[in-house]
Formats: C-alpha cells, structure tokens, sequence
RNA sequence: GGAGCCGUAGUUAAGCUGGUUAUAACGCCGGCCUGUCACGCCGGAGGCCGAGGGUUCGAGUCCCUUCGGCUCCGCCA
C-alpha cells in the first residue's frame, strides 16, 4: 500500500469533514463512467462512499480510472468536497459529500464475481455458500456480524461485571450415552478409542463448581450430529454459564439482565423484565407447544369432556380432544382448509374437522351433524363462536392432537398476519417434566439432561411415577423458538444415583461413563445450577434473520456439508493406517 | 429414514397441451457520453436446459433413476 493508511471507513464523511484530506480503502461497488466524470461507490465493511475522478481535477488519473471494474480494491487519496446543489443522496449516510480523488492506488484488481454483490439480488443459496466470502460482503449479511459481535461483546461485559469467570473447556472430550449423537474423533495414540467433541460442556462447568470457580461462563462451539433444520446447525455456539449457591430465581434473574443487556447494546431497547412465566402444563394446554410464540393471543381449548362417550366416536373415544378458535376465520377457502389439513397431517394428525359460522349464525360444518343439541349448546358455551369465526378441532393421542393444533396456530398467525413481526416476547417456560418415555428403548430419558434435579416435594414421584415428576428445568422462549436452557443441578451422590436408576443405568455403567462426576459429587459438590443459549437463534432473531446461517460466517447445508470448502472429505489412505481405521466396504441395497 | 418445493446464459427468471434457430432483464465485452448514484445511449458475445437412462418421428417440456440446494417430519438430553 505504499505507506499509505486508511484515516476513514466508508461510512464516517459527512458535510463537517468538507475540505479536509482523506484516505479511503474498499471495493468498487458501482461505476458510472459518463466518459468525463467517472463516479464510483466505494464499498467497505461499514458503508459506502462515491468517490470522483475528475479530468479537470487531474487528468492522469481519471484516464486509469476508467478501467476499473467490479470489486476491484483500491486506495484512494482525495478532498471531501460537497456534492453540487440538488445532487445530495439521502439513502446514503454520506450522500451529503464525495471525495475527489487526488490519487489512487489499485491494491488488486478481481474476476467478475459470481453473483452481484447487492443486497436486492438474491443468488441462489447453493452459490452464496460455495462464494461465501463474497456473500460476506454483502452489506445485508455484514451488519448481522457486526451485530453478532456487539451482542457477544454486551454478554461478556455482563458477566464480567457479576463476576463470572471465563473458562474454556476441552473440546477433545468423552463420549456419553445420553442425548445427541456425538461427533466422534478417533485417538491415534491409543488405536481403537475416540474422543468425542462436546454436546456442550455441561459436565466440564459442574466440575468447576465443585471446584469452588463459583461462577462461570464461556462462549463456547457444542456439536450434536444431528439433522439440521433452518434453525439447527451442527456446530453451533452457546453462551453457557453456571453458578454456584443459586436456585432458579438467582439464575432467571440473571439471565434477564444478560438478555436485556445485549438488547440494549444491539438494537437499544429496552426489554422489559422480569419476563412473563408459564409452566409447561400452561404452554401445552394453553398453545400445545413447550415454546410458545406468545406475539399473538389465539389459544387452545380443551373440550374432551363435552364429546366424551357421546354419538360422534372419532371425538367420543379419543383421548383429547381439542379446539382452537380464530376470530375471522370463516373466510378461509375450501383449497385453503384441504392445505392446512395436509400441514396438521405432517405432525400424525388424521384430519382437520372445522366449523364456520356463517353471517346469519348458521354452523357450517363437515362434522357437526354428529353432535347433539347439548354438544352443541356446551360447546357455544365454552368457546362462544360469533359469526365469522372458524373453529378447528384435533382429537386423538394427546401429544400429536397438541402438537397439530399448536402448529397450526402458529400458521393462522401468519395468515391473518396476528404476529407484530417488529416484537419481541420473551417468556420463560417453567416446571418441565423430569423424565419422558422413549418409546423405542422401552426407558425412561431425561427430558432435559440426566444431572437435572428433581423439583423437592418430587423424589417420591420419581420413585413410584417416573414420568410426573417435575425437574427444576427452566426454557427461555423468544417468539415461538427456544433460545435458552438450563436447571439446578444435582449435588448429591445420592440424587444422582436415584437419576440414574430412573434411567436405567446401572451402577457400573454410571461408573465407567460418570464416574470422575460421581466422584467430584462426593467432594462436597455445592449446589448449583445454571443456563445456556443459543447464540445463534438469539442472534438470528435480533437481526430478524429467517435462517441461522445469515448469521454464522461459514455454514452448513442441510446434508452437514461445507460447499466452500468442501468438507468433509476423503483422506490418505497413510491417515487411516496411523489411526488404526479401516472403511468398511459400501453397502449396497 | 421419510415428505414437499426447486435446479434453463455469469446472475435472476419466462418457456403453455411435446413441434423450426431456447426468451427477457441485469451482468460481461466494445463504442459514445462531464453530475451520476441500480447513470444513460448504441452494438456484440454468451447455453451439456443439474447428470444418466427411457417413451416418441421429435424432449427444456412426459416417465424412471440419480446428484445438489431449501423447508419440514422423525431425530435434536
């Protein structure tokens, strides 16, 4: 660059900077070469700023000038100089000035890029990923990283002030039975055994309580091999944090002053807290969904009993039956009513029975010629249909008839545009079951993790119904996603012994798989408790992101692969000989 | 493991019930142009219609297989 040294980002002139010289550095974003002037947008990381090559002003270099080309990087010394009357931009934070160029220096010159490096042109994403250094440079893509790490930064401030320690963790770690599949490594010092990297560190920052750290935090990768979603990638970040003498209301105290921080610092509001609760019970029989987007009122009504043991058996012997009524409703299509019944048959669902009610009143309805007059009567009195309104039923198995209506409430938000998309609503979900039944391994699993303890007056349920007792579990929910976890910890051998048999893990597999935790538990483990969240969701839905991948610099495709750099891939045959690893011939079907 | 949507110049898309030489815009290349800002005007080049197979006199279009991207179910303590 020849000494020279950038003394602005594109994003900084304005009319106070008139006259003064400037070194600006960047990417050509537009040219316009009318042949005399040549104008041209100079692009970096923050903004925009045109810069002029003039012939009057110097005629050297306006003649080089006019082989620039897209995305060619360069350097340019010139005077802020103020734009001629009526030639001002306003969609441009520097639109009142424009840098004429005394000199400029082409720091590298560039291909025709794949794609248009512009905001309003959406390239396919397949391209955008295997180009994603390009992609980065779009300004829509870079504001969310700039974004990202002022959030970081505000939590790491955060904790810092309450005195939380950062501390990293291994990644190389130990396999565990529970929970996602892991990524494995495999050792070539000790041939035959794998690490596997973390699902999260939860074991790691127990053991820095017993160690006495009392309170910690990191922003830390967690790997869980599992298929992706819009949502879900397979590397992913969290901010994890644990501490030491606290019980829940410590922690969600905290966790809302965290989360408020980084709203303040990102987006400069004011998030208002405490934030609301609800029990798990609450949010399945209110919205039949454990994160409820709560921007919008509609909810479930259970009326099981009305149909109970009447004439209409589809609903007469289901175990749920349920409804949900949306105001307005009635002017949904026949074709409209057949795609909503193919989305509630995604989740298991058999059917979508409705009612409309006409202007005059009237129900109109496949089914209601099945009810008898007191169904009927009970259940204008539950749910009180006014004309206009349309009310959707699912009966059957309790956790698909929840599950159906849930989501497709979420779809009614959306088609009758009920949800402020510019709204934030934070709500913590309480109260979670302890255990649920794995249907397929014929167990009980822990519904949030095997360490979790018990909620007091619970250790009985535990013993002689597994499945109701509840845990002192605690999910923060952020418009319909989840975006933070976390519980009090088990302290005690004992618990953690009584967890286990729940389990079904016998005493010398919680030994080999956890026996260094059933030690430290022995050492007088404190009690403790803590939360972790998805920076990446938290991020995503700040930045009002569709996608995860807009706010993680080098993504995944669903299929767990990167098209920039091509992995994974292939390796010298030399590399599975040091580690002891020979590929098994393919299957074929 | 399963379901759905998508794949056509560099890019974004159009291409009807199968029928001459596959369109358009932007981009690219060349020329002109001193107040543009997605500059404008004139001209030009650019295609393995994702890949493979089949049906047909004839396939971008219909059928099968396959690859890739996305969304979702299962899965994700």
């Amino acid at each position: 660059m020849g000494g020279w040294r950038r003394t602005h980002h594109n994003n900084e002139l304005n009319a106070s900077n008139i006259g003064e010289q400037v070194t600006l550095m960047g990417w050509v974003q537009f040219r316009r070469d009318h042949g005399g002037l040549i104008f041209i947008d100079l692009r970096d990381r923050e903004g925009l700023t045109q810069v002029v090559f003039s012939p009057e002003h110097n005629a050297d270099v306006h003649e080089r000038a006019h082989a620039l080309r897209s995305e060619y990087v360069l350097a340019i010394k010139g005077t802020v100089g103020p734009r001629p009357e009526g030639m001002t931009n306003a969609n441009l934070v520097t639109g009142e000035i424009e840098v004429v160029v005394d000199e400029y220096k082409l720091l590298n010159t560039s291909d025709t890029p794949p794609f248009p490096i512009e905001d309003r042109v959406e390239a396919g994403e397949n391209l955008r990923l295997k180009y994603r250094f390009l992609d980065l440079r779009r300004p829509a893509l870079a504001k969310n990283f700039i974004l990202r790490n002022k959030a970081a930064q505000s939590a790491r401030r955060y904790l810092d002030n309450l005195g939380f320690l950062e501390v990293e963790t291994p990644v190389l770690t130990k396999s565990t039975p529970e929970g996602a599949r892991d990524f494995l490594v495999p050792s070539r010092v000790t041939q035959g055994q794998f690490y596997a990297l973390p699902q999260s560190p939860q074991l790691f920052k127990q053991m820095l309580m017993v160690s006495g750290l009392d309170k910690y935090f990191q922003i830390v990768k967690c790997f869980r091999d599992e298929d992706l979603r819009a949502d879900r990638q397979p590397e992913f970040t969290q901010i994890d944090i644990e501490m030491s003498f606290a019980d829940e209301d410590l922690i969600q105290g905290m966790a809302e002053g965290l989360v408020t921080s980084m709203f303040k610092d990102t987006l400069g509001m004011e998030l208002p807290a405490p934030f609301p609760r609800m029990t798990y019970a609450e949010a399945i029989r209110d919205y039949g969904v454990d994160k409820p987007d709560v921007r919008f009122d509609l909810k479930l009504v259970e009326v099981t009993d009305i149909f109970q043991g009447g004439g209409f058996k589809v609903f007469a012997a289901a175990e749920l039956v349920k409804v949900m009524k949306v105001p307005g409703g009635a002017v949904l299509s026949r074709k409209e009513i057949d795609e909503f019944t193919k989305f509630v048959e995604i989740y298991g669902s058999k059917g979508l029975a409705w009612i409309k009610v006409k202007e005059d009143g009237e129900w109109q309805s496949p089914i209601v010629k099945f009810f008898s007059d007191d169904e009927k009567v009970r259940l204008q009195e539950r749910v009180q249909l006014e004309p206009g309104d349309i009310l959707f039923f699912q009966a059957g198995q309790a956790d698909i008839a929840n599950t159906a209506l849930g989501n497709l409430r979420v779809k009614m938000g959306e088609r009758f545009e009920l949800i402020d998309e510019s709204a934030f609503a934070p709500l913590w979900v309480t109260d979670f079951p302890l255990l649920e039944y794995d249907a397929d391994e014929k167990r009980y699993v822990a519904r949030h993790h095997p360490f979790t303890s018990a909620q007091p007056d619970q250790m009985k349920t535990l013993a002689s119904d597994p499945g109701n007792a509840l845990a002192r579990a605690y999910d923060l929910v952020l418009n319909g996603y989840e975006v933070g976890g976390g519980s009090i910890r088990i302290h005690t051998p004992e618990q953690q012994e009584v967890m286990f048999k729940a389990l079904g893990i016998d005493e010398e597999e919680a030994r080999e798989k956890f026996g260094f935790l059933m030690d430290a538990l022995k050492f007088g483990a404190p009690p403790h408790g803590g939360i972790a969240f998805g920076l990446d969701r938290l991020i995503m839905i700040l930045c009002g992101a569709k996608s995860i991948r807009d706010v993680i610099a080098f993504p995944k495709t669903q299929k767990a692969t990167c098209l920039m750099t091509e992995a994974p891939g292939e390796v010298a045959s030399s590399q599975l000989r040091e580690l002891g690893i020979r590929l098994r011939e393919k299957v074929q079907e």
